[in-house]
RNA sequence: CGCGGGGUGGAGCAGUUGGUAGCUCGUCGGGCUCAUAACCCGAAGGCCGCAGGUUCAAGUCCUGCCCCCGCAA
């Protein structure tokens, strides 16, 4: 019934994409969309952009990419679409107050966590990383702070322990968009009921560093498994093999808490062409892993070609 | 012009100071076994990314081009 409401999108990675898409596919058309400045790739010296513009350029959407919002002219330049509602997905920067008192019914975000539980940059990520039994999606009405608004709806999902970032944020984009529709069906009712978050049981989920994912076999294979997932596909974790670096792209749930058989970082078994890694407690399997200059390729592969016997070790 | 690595039978890798290519796996055939992703025997399969050059001879040296990737951003 809303279907001629002035949406203006922001978002910037596939994250974002996905309800981009559904908007469109809905008869959600954005009147405007927005994302962060293209990036220049160094290595081949292209201009690479953003997987919400090259859709957004793709469907003929007007793209805007303004490095500042505080700027009289990108609110001008807004106010010239007169939007109703703004849909911020991971746009990747705080609008002002300026901003979000443009449209008529303020902005709407998507957030990939239960809030008030992992604000900011990492939700996904972050929550597996901590071994968190659930997760889920937040929509809520954005204020000027960082994830703060009122909740308009969440919905929670568990997390399993073959889940990675990159499958569960799929998931979760997958979920805010249906979401999202069916709260643009009821607009101002659905603000009117948003309630605001408690915040004393807010917590951040900052940014991740590729120096976080620099394997620690003395570590329990459960912390490592949480990391190489929670970390995949972006930024990535990596262990070292006879000096060389290897990304790793697919561990298998940790076996045998407690038996240790062989030394941290120990490979004790290449059982289904999958290299069993000893760690501090428990054995974790690698399934698929890339070594540096390489493509990805499965263990059994890597076994092959490296000639790796039991009791070969990975480097910390 | 940010630094660097690589393109070799279906897959992953070796190939030394240049002399017509090897390993692990897979595939096909046969054998052993109660059985097997185990083991044994045998076979097929490669214009060594593309183009040109040096040389009696190049995967192996030189030049140009295409493609892939790691780090850093």
């Amino acid at each position: 019934m809303n279907k001629n409401l002035r949406i203006v999108f922001m978002g910037t990675p596939d994250f974002a994409l996905t309800t981009l898409r559904t908007l469109c596919d809905s008869g959600h058309t954005p009147v405007a969309v927005y994302t962060q400045p293209d990036k220049v790739n160094r290595r081949g010296g292209k201009i690479s952009f953003s997987p919400v513009k090259a859709y957004a350029l793709e469907q003929n959407l007007p793209v805007f990419q303004p490095v500042s919002f505080r700027t009289e002219e990108a609110a001008e330049e807004l106010r010239r679409f007169s939007p109703d509602l703004i849909v911020v997905i991971a746009y990747g920067r705080i609008l002002p107050q300026a901003i979000l008192d443009i449209p008529t019914y303020g902005a709407i975000n998507i957030h990939a966590s239960l809030l008030p539980k992992y604000r900011g940059a990492a939700p996904v990520q972050r929550a597996i990383i901590d071994g968190e039994p659930e997760t889920g999606v937040t929509l809520m009405h954005l204020d000027a702070g960082m994830d703060t608004g009122a909740i308009i709806s969440q919905s929670a999902l568990p997390i399993t322990e073959t889940m990675t970032a990159g499958s569960l944020l799929e998931t979760l984009a997958d979920m805010g968009s249906k979401e999202l529709l069916r709260i643009l069906d009821h607009l101002p009712e659905m603000l009117d009921k948003a309630t605001a978050q408690d915040e004393s049981r807010a917590t951040y989920a900052e940014k991740l560093t590729k120096d976080m994912g620099h394997l620690d076999w003395t570590k329990p294979a459960a912390v490592l498994s949480g990391l190489a997932r929670g970390m995949y596909p972006n930024p990535g974790t990596y262990t070292f093999f006879r000096g060389k670096r290897i990304k790793i792209h697919q561990v298998i749930p940790p076996k045998y808490p407690g038996e240790a058989v062989g030394h941290p970082g120990e490979i004790v078994s290449l059982d289904s062409g999958v290299l069993w890694v000893q760690t501090g407690n428990g054995i974790l399997g690698i399934a698929k892993l890339q070594p540096e200059n390489h493509k990805q390729m499965d263990a059994a592969d890597f076994i092959n070609g490296y000639q790796v016997k039991i009791h070969d070790a990975l480097e910390c």
